[in-house]
DNA sequence: CTGCATCCGATCGGATACTG
DNA sequence: CAGTATCCGATCGGATGCAG
């Protein structure tokens, strides 16, 4: 899938960048593609979403979140989100029912996430804010840190 | 597509953090979802990504990046991708073929592709790097910005 | 040779119904 | 509540054609 002889991924020599970066490390495959396989299916980067941000943690919970994905698609989400290590699936007793938590993988797509909210909240602001002016990231995430079970830098 | 009443975004009241961010903003859509709705598509972060840090800007030199992609998919994202605003089609007179550059909107996809390809670095080393160390961001973006025409901090 | 458009089969996501 | 199973439609990839 990751096609190391084309992609190369970041070299100092390809990049567009006048001041290239110089001990850029070098990549036997495309690091976007790689993340993208698992994070790029649809619904998945929103799932995650409301488990790192909204601290969902149960399947139907998920549901009324995100109310357009199925149940059958959201459970095929789910057993790829923990068959590729980013959440886990916890059943203390076959009485109780099993929450859904994100793995340290898991929760290191937050960054992602955040610069994907400011991203949308400089971009789209007229339909994502009542007073339609853009925010930049430190407005959204003003302390330059999200924390709590782990701590994160967003800047 | 942005169901504003159930999705509410960010929310100091919902987040998981133990420190949540007081002042945080009020979305009235999901800041998530209305980013996704163009960038989620497949192929799409690849071919910004191709834009962004390979320095591509020719129809078939991304073709070349991103063997898979057949030409009618890659047309028909390079025109979605032009009519969401994140990139524009540059034709100096109808002799030169035409190029294709990021707008302003596309430039700032390049902090979200970073934090992908930090990510990838972090959690999928064995197959990105030769050493099949993992890498943290600040290693592979040392100067903790890139920049060129223009300058995103990434960290 | 580059930059598409068109058609067609395969795969994937969505709707609905059903079960423990 | 937490999923499965099945069926169907949308989307995607592959092949081909074609104009500048």
């Amino acid at each position: 899938m990751t096609s190391g002889r084309i992609m190369q991924g970041v070299d100092s020599r390809m990049l567009p960048f006048r001041k290239s970066l110089k001990p850029m490390v070098v990549y036997l495959g495309c690091p976007v593609r790689s993340s993208l396989d698992v994070l790029g299916k649809k619904w998945t980067m929103l799932i995650l979403y409301t488990m790192g941000f909204m601290n969902v943690n149960r399947f139907n919970q998920m549901r009324t979140y995100i109310p357009e994905v199925t149940p059958s698609v959201l459970a095929k989400r789910l057993k790829q989100l923990e068959r590729a290590g980013y959440v886990k699936r916890i059943s203390r007793n076959s009485r109780r029912r099993p929450i859904w938590a994100l793995t340290e993988k898991g929760k290191d797509t937050v960054p992602i996430i955040a610069r994907l909210i400011a991203h949308s909240s400089k971009w789209r602001a007229d339909e994502l804010f009542e007073d339609r002016v853009p925010k930049e990231i430190w407005q959204i995430f003003p302390k330059q840190t999200i924390g709590g079970d782990f701590e994160i830098r967003v800047t």
